[in-house]
DNA sequence: ATGAAAGCGCTAACAT
DNA sequence: ATGTTAGCGCTTTCAT
């Protein structure tokens, strides 16, 4: 193992409390004495164990992330703005996937009760439906902070993006481009997120010169091949739509993929826009028109809120919705 | 705070270690007992404070993943195969960023060594020079094991890909497809992985007919904005490269960005093919042609063999190196 | 200013 | 089969 306090309270003739209290810099500790602790500390270099003044109703430094997946750039960004604002202060980030899996969400946010982590950052499964486990973590002290994929039931703050408005924007820049016949790659029922930007779609419909009865709305689910079937599907009807908003990452790229299939040219037959935060969306072919969501920030914004709670000796988060604006970045798929 | 084993044999009217016991299946506890306990427990849903028993010698239940990024698409996907495994197993995943940084990366790994993890997967960051803190680690009995970017003074496991040959074999191709003329756009030059890589290219172009002195190896960093001036260089001199191999995932979007910017035709121009991991690959203007690594694959074996040594007591792991072989998958960019 | 001692939640000898 | 006890590494009263 390796060394302990109690070994440095020995090796330097010292009582343990003495030690103890002179790492944590106590004004009842002489200098004389801290600087002997602080020297020898270093000599040995010496880490306190967490985990042991964790039970002694300290923190455990550890947070945890929910997430349904790493392979969508928002999530691979948001991480990488939790993980930095974690390592300036001091916080040790654990990530868990639920690939969308609200069983697997339950089993993963179970574990956290017991001393874990000291709080999470949650984004939910999309089928995430009962919501026991989530409440259950605030009961115990655990403080959460959801982002982007919020569960509005619990009484905690959230970070989101513009979700209504984007999607009313991108209906409106299809609209602008000529699009008569638009459809919505939607997912699941349940996500807030994706709701609100198919309620902004489907407003921004409503308030065209479009038929409103012509807003197509496609749900999608994790099944790739089941996917492309039905975007292929309802792009190889004889009223095709002639704009696509992909409400994730996911279903945009699909959407191209059966376009390429189907030799459906983007932007001329069909203009695209999607919600992502693609690095390279500026490279495909054509380059596609996003809505980039605030993903860094949102990381960051969220894990700020959650170590400030944990800062606290009350850790309890007040409700609050922190909106962070993304933008719609006009590329080639929109012509 | 949540309830404990002491709560429980208080309400049970049992001894502390008695519940300890029927908790761990003892078969020294008779089964009437243990049912109650459990019963009472599933009631109470209790779970454990895993930090209490990793003070008596236990584990922890926590490993480390340490990486460069995760904005690239090797990282994520590796990523995910180590968290399905952890997952399988009960382990937690905590994930360290070093955006290559090795001052950084010392300051994460030196705070592995009490008791904060049981083991570690280290890809290590490329200007890691310095490795002490890296044996440091095995000195105090926490396991590593290196993949892809691996520190091969260490004597432990380590995961890689085949990456002399497939350097080799990406310069084969680019010739097989009439380039004359190739550029290595390489990274730092402390890689292991990077070297092999070069060295891989350096072996082609020798057995070539092509002019041996015309190897060109470019040495990129990670500042983009520098990298892309660099790269436009190399293009715009009178004897540009025909081909171009990068290194990893980031140069060859560059390499893309600098083509589209000077106007210069992939792959009628320059033929390009890149060491990625990307998903969207096809979908790329031209469709990139890449070799493949097994991120998923490799980060499940890494963590496996991390898995199988800690459940023994004597964690120690012998020196050992798997290799998972790539595969190059022609596409657009190589015409 | 320093030290002794109790205790965080749990495990593991060692009784009984 | 069950209970008592010591102790993991640390913090924190409460002495001295």
């Amino acid at each position: 193992m390796s060394i302990t306090i109690k070994q440095i309270a020995k090796d330097l003739q010292l009582a343990i409390s003495t030690v103890s209290k002179a790492l944590r810099d106590s004004h009842e500790i002489s200098a004389a004495t801290k600087a002997r602790v602080f020297a020898y500390v270093s000599e040995v270099d010496y880490t306190p164990n967490p985990y042991a003044s964790s039970l002694k109703g300290r923190r455990s430094g550890n947070i945890a992330v929910v997430l349904p997946e790493v392979a969508d750039s928002f999530f691979s960004e948001a991480i990488n703005g939790i993980e930095k604002v974690a390592q300036e202060k001091g916080y040790h980030v654990m990530v868990y996937l639920t690939h969308d899996d609200a069983k697997k969400e339950q089993a993963i946010v179970r574990d956290f009760r017991n001393g874990r982590v000291d709080g999470a950052l949650i984004s939910i499964a999309s089928d995430s439906q009962d919501h026991r486990h989530l409440f259950d973590l605030s009961s115990r002290n655990i403080p959460v902070v959801f982002f982007d994929r919020i569960c509005a039931e619990v009484d905690t703050a959230s970070v989101v993006t513009n979700d209504y408005q984007c999607g009313y924007d991108a209906t409106q820049y299809l609209i602008s481009k000529g699009c008569k016949n638009i459809a919505f790659l939607s997912l699941f029922d349940d996500l807030q997120i994706i709701k609100n930007r198919r309620e902004g779609f489907r407003r921004a419909v409503l308030e065209s010169t479009l038929d409103a009865h012509k807003d197509m709305i496609l749900y999608l689910t994790n099944d790739e091949t089941k996917n492309k079937e039905k975007i292929s599907e309802l792009l190889s009807a004889k009223n095709r739509p002639d704009g696509i908003i992909g409400s994730v990452e996911k279903v945009t790229t699909q959407a191209y993929d059966v376009c390429n299939n189907l030799a459906i040219s983007i932007p001329n037959d069909i203009k695209i826009i999607g919600f992502s935060h693609l690095q390279i969306a500026h490279l495909l072919n054509p380059s596609l028109t996003t809505i980039t969501q605030p993903a860094f920030e949102m990381g960051k914004t969220a894990s700020t809120l959650l170590f400030k709670s944990l800062e606290k000796k009350n850790t309890a988060i007040a409700r609050e919705q922190i909106v962070i604006p993304s933008v719609l970045i006009p590329r080639g798929s929109t012509g």
